[in-house]
DNA sequence: TTCGAGGCGTCAATATGTGACGCTACCAGC
DNA sequence: GCTGGTAGCGTCACATATTGACGCCTCGAA
């Protein structure tokens, strides 16, 4: 590799990697990674690089170990081209679903471009009539769970030691478990689902795959033991064989409805999926439904929320389903209206 | 302002005020730009500076015109710091959530950073076990409908449009109306709802705000006539006032139901809202849940979603409703059938 | 106490960046 | 088809910044 000496060239590499806050570098490693990428500098030089990048950026200095650390302040970002408009404020109505899907911890790990793109659009209203923040709003469509809440550091760790392969030792309360244990674990990947996430991972030598809810984790720490990969292994494939207690079959069933207007309205604009066909409603005030699905229950849900916006035809398990919970409601409820 | 002239701050400064693809700055625009924040440099240095930085980045330059025009190649992004495994994870997993939320145009605009992180990833698991791309998995929660597709340009427009308060010219098709007319929008904000975006605007020198749905637009071009604010004008407020149909009540109902085992479990883990109370089932299988709640129609979507898994108790209104629905339901399928 | 790694000040050699010029290419208005 | 203005580009000489070398100093582990 040719020497290159470019000051410029070198400073943005420095400045890629600096790592941020819960991160740090020593000076010397600084100094191998950019020998690495074909810049051989004296110590000292970079040690001057460091002192001039550091009164240009938020950068800090902890002096008190020997090999001197750096890091970027917390939630910094800067990116190079700046952001515009648009993607700013794709950020933040981006920010705006995922609070009510991701857990705070995970939310974080954006914290830097969200700055950024907070800062971009003050820069932009500074003169202007109202704010950036009263113009842009998101209605969900669905009622949102709270997120079960964990610990920043185990989000972390667990992504960090996921990709780099790396044994995990945690200590973990198992659901309806008082007392915690001790566990290593070797993960194999990461699922999140009704707003829980989890680690699918193998303990000690066994073959197993179990879940492990981050929320349950009290503390978790990066091993440098390397994983025990387990060959063959997807979360793809997992899920497939019901992992997680859906069995996703490939093929697909012929949906068939009668929908109200306003329902027909909705899904002329917002298609169930690409096989849909609508038929609009006649006099009787119906219109219909056709459309290739998955036997999924995220679906049968959805028909159960339309309530009775929406009358199935086909396939007749699902008539069937949905006539029994109907009538299980109607008993219970005229029962208990009597008493 | 002292004039400075550290090349690595002016080369910095540079990199952001060079916009991405669609966008384009001319080398005199740029002498200005960087005048304004205190660099004055010849026109020749400027050239000098944009010929070195075209080499070590993906920067393209449009010598058809004659002040020659520069700008990054689409979806090109480099943070400061550089990303970290869990910003990376993050922006993954918030993408796969975000493509059934949000219209890919809308999406097209975090292009940049996803690049960036799919690049981190890879770079990490070069040498690894399987890739991240099979490592992490997300189950949705609902079914979700495919978002109303519009034009990447009309996105960038209206969003530009609406920050920067400059008027737009549009060709919009209403619904239902086979021929797009020419309006004069003046944009007060942008709301996104079930996966449908539309901007809120005045037309002409009328005062009422208008819902334009993005996927409507036929084209759009952003004028440099500053827009006609109104007065008070706020998303939140329209919303409020039942500008979507929804009335948005501040006061709260207190919501009591039984609920079924398994549902028992998922708000344990997941709760409703934070004032949720729940009591552990019975022998008879069914615990209680009490919360305090707004009344939305998300909400009700939400316990009609869970068909027989949950019972209401209070408030009376929904036991109603919800009665109401499931008798129709069975009334309809149970007369069907016999067909 | 010693020893060595690494921070820091200084200096001279060298590399680099800068403005000033002048030439040329392109475009627009006569 | 001029002509004038604008901006790109090559070159030069000068100013300035960057670098490695060296030496001293501090800190912490043995």
């Amino acid at each position: 590799m040719p020497r290159k000496t470019d000051p410029l060239q070198r400073s943005l590499l420095l400045l890629q990697l600096i790592p941020r806050h819960p991160g740090m570098i020593a000076t010397t490693t600084l100094q191998e990674k950019l020998k690495d990428r074909g810049f051989e500098v004296t110590l000292r030089t970079l040690q001057r690089d460091m002192n001039g990048l550091s009164m240009q950026f938020p950068i800090f200095c902890d002096e008190s170990e020997r090999p001197h650390r750096w890091c970027f302040d917390k939630g910094y970002s800067h990116s190079l081209p700046g952001m515009d408009t648009n993607e700013a404020l794709t950020l933040v109505l981006a920010k705006q679903y995922l609070t009510s899907l991701l857990p705070a911890a995970v939310l974080d790990s954006l914290a830097g471009p969200l700055n950024e793109a907070h800062k971009h659009l003050d820069s932009i209203q500074a003169n202007g009539h109202g704010s950036w923040q009263s113009k842009v709003r998101l209605l969900p469509a669905h009622q949102s769970l709270v997120p079960a809440r964990f610990n920043a550091d185990v989000w972390h760790v667990v992504t960090d030691a996921l990709l780099h392969h790396h044994a995990i030792e945690a200590r973990y309360r198992k659901r309806n478990n008082e007392e915690p244990d001790d566990y290593l674990l070797h993960p194999q990947g990461i699922v999140h689902r009704h707003s829980v996430t989890y680690l699918l991972a193998t303990v000690k030598n066994y073959d197993d795959v179990l879940q492990f809810a981050l929320h349950r984790f009290e503390s978790a720490r990066e091993t440098v033991t390397p994983f025990r990969p387990l060959a063959n292994f997807s979360v793809e494939s997992y899920i497939r064989n019901g992992g997680f207690g859906l069995l996703q079959s490939e093929e697909t069933i012929t949906l068939k409805a009668l929908i109200s207007r306003e329902l027909f309205v909705r899904l002329q604009e917002t298609p169930l999926n690409e096989s849909q066909v609508l038929t609009a409603p006649d006099d009787t005030g119906w219109g219909l439904m056709t459309a290739q699905v998955r036997d999924e229950q995220t679906l049968f849900w959805w028909l159960q929320s339309l309530g009775g916006a929406i009358r199935v035809l086909a396939p007749q398990q699902w008539r069937d389903e949905l006539l029994r919970q109907a009538k299980e409601l109607v008993g219970w409820y005229e029962a208990s209206e009597k008493t």
